[in-house]
DNA sequence: ACATAATAGTTGCAAATGCAACAAATAGCT
DNA sequence: AGCTATTTGTTGCATTTGCAACTATTATGT
């Protein structure tokens, strides 16, 4: 528990003692179950596990607004629309969440924790991040094409790991729903890619043979 | 200058002490100026004015990634592919930025800076914002048709001001950036829905008429 | 090992969007 | 006031994408 990241420097027994603070509640989930009843102010942690926070609109589509994994944060603050679509948090694992008080972390603590300020530092860290990831999405989903989307998309993922045979984390299905697209004209242009030798593809394995300095 | 959301809470005297902990630097720019050499673990923060992140890619579109306002940050950090694409941050007023070493400011002050605690909550609260921003920009750029990026775009300035009367902060050519889209086919699309009745509209002024409870 | 569900893959056709090439209106400048 | 540049508005046509309705393949559970 203490290897969450938002109590890194943080001593055990302290944690226990800030925990209190800001009222800190760890909630376990199932696979597939549904995270709801959160409160406006609150924040959720993921301690362990995956979710997805998922729009569905009103004429059917599914879109994957973020998928969360451990270290990564949530919360109806990220979601100007979560009231009015039907906005959905779904944990893809078994996962354990932490829910804590967005206004009692980052105002000074009453009670004067000698540790509040890591926290907060390690807050910044994690918030830091979320907005590189959010960039990141901006930055697929700006593309005009769905074959720019996928190429950008498909750079991201190979950076990440340094190499050009790629896995996609999420099933060909989902994918569509992240990249904000129709599967099957995502399919079509992924066959067009393999046909003009861009790509090699077989289900969630691609593996990149265009020149990455082009794009 | 103290009036930056940054030193919050924070005396002038303070403040120049802190400066040099973390090497921070104002620069100056004037209206259409481009900011250059920025260096990868520096990060700009809008004293005053505005500016703007634009990409151009390789077939001549223009996009606009961020738009950013007083207070505002940004940073290589951000954008996975300024070394790739042309990526420029071009001031659209005169402005003052200052720019800051992010480690620095992130990690304990050798010198123990008394307030380096209130600056790190003062990032937080800047860093969250620019999450949020973030989010309902991902939130409009996830929308599946021309018509509902327009919608959503719509609703959130009308949430803003609490009016259904609202002015494009945009030349309508920039918004298409914004939303990247075709500027032609956005303007087809708006005209549209002037003659189905959903929007009155002329040039920025837009007045919503539809039943923005149904998007 | 079999049945069932989920995922991957394909294709024709319709609709939406982009592109190009304009005209009209507005803003900015001297 | 008049000229110029920028922005706004329009439209025909080509291309891309979405939709629907399939088949094929791979996972999952008993």
């Amino acid at each position: 528990m203490s290897d969450t990241r938002i109590f890194d420097n943080i001593t055990d027994e302290e944690i226990n003692q800030m925990k209190n603070c800001f009222k800190a509640v760890n909630r376990k989930y199932i696979e597939g179950e549904t995270i709801n009843n959160i409160e406006s102010g609150s924040l959720g942690i993921v301690v362990s596990g995956v979710v997805e926070i998922i729009r569905f609109d009103f004429d059917g589509n599914r879109t994957i607004l973020e998928r969360i994994n451990e270290n990564g944060i949530f919360g109806k603050l990220f979601f100007s629309q979560i009231d009015e679509g039907d906005v959905e948090i779904i944990c893809l694992d078994d996962s354990e969440i932490m829910f804590i008080d967005y206004d009692h972390l980052t105002k000074q603590c009453h009670n004067a924790c000698s540790h509040h300020s890591t926290l907060i530092r390690n807050m910044l860290s994690i918030v830091s991040e979320k907005s590189i990831k959010l960039s990141n999405r901006v930055e697929i989903l700006s593309q005009r094409t769905l074959r720019k989307k996928l190429i950008t998309y498909f750079n991201m993922i190979s950076k990440e790991t340094g190499k050009k045979n790629i896995v996609i984390p999420f099933s060909l299905s989902s994918l569509s729903d992240y990249l904000c697209v129709d599967r099957s004209a995502m399919l079509r242009e992924m066959k067009k890619m393999r046909e003009e030798g861009l790509i090699d593809s077989h289900a969630k394995k691609v593996t990149i043979l265009y020149d990455q300095t082009m794009f």
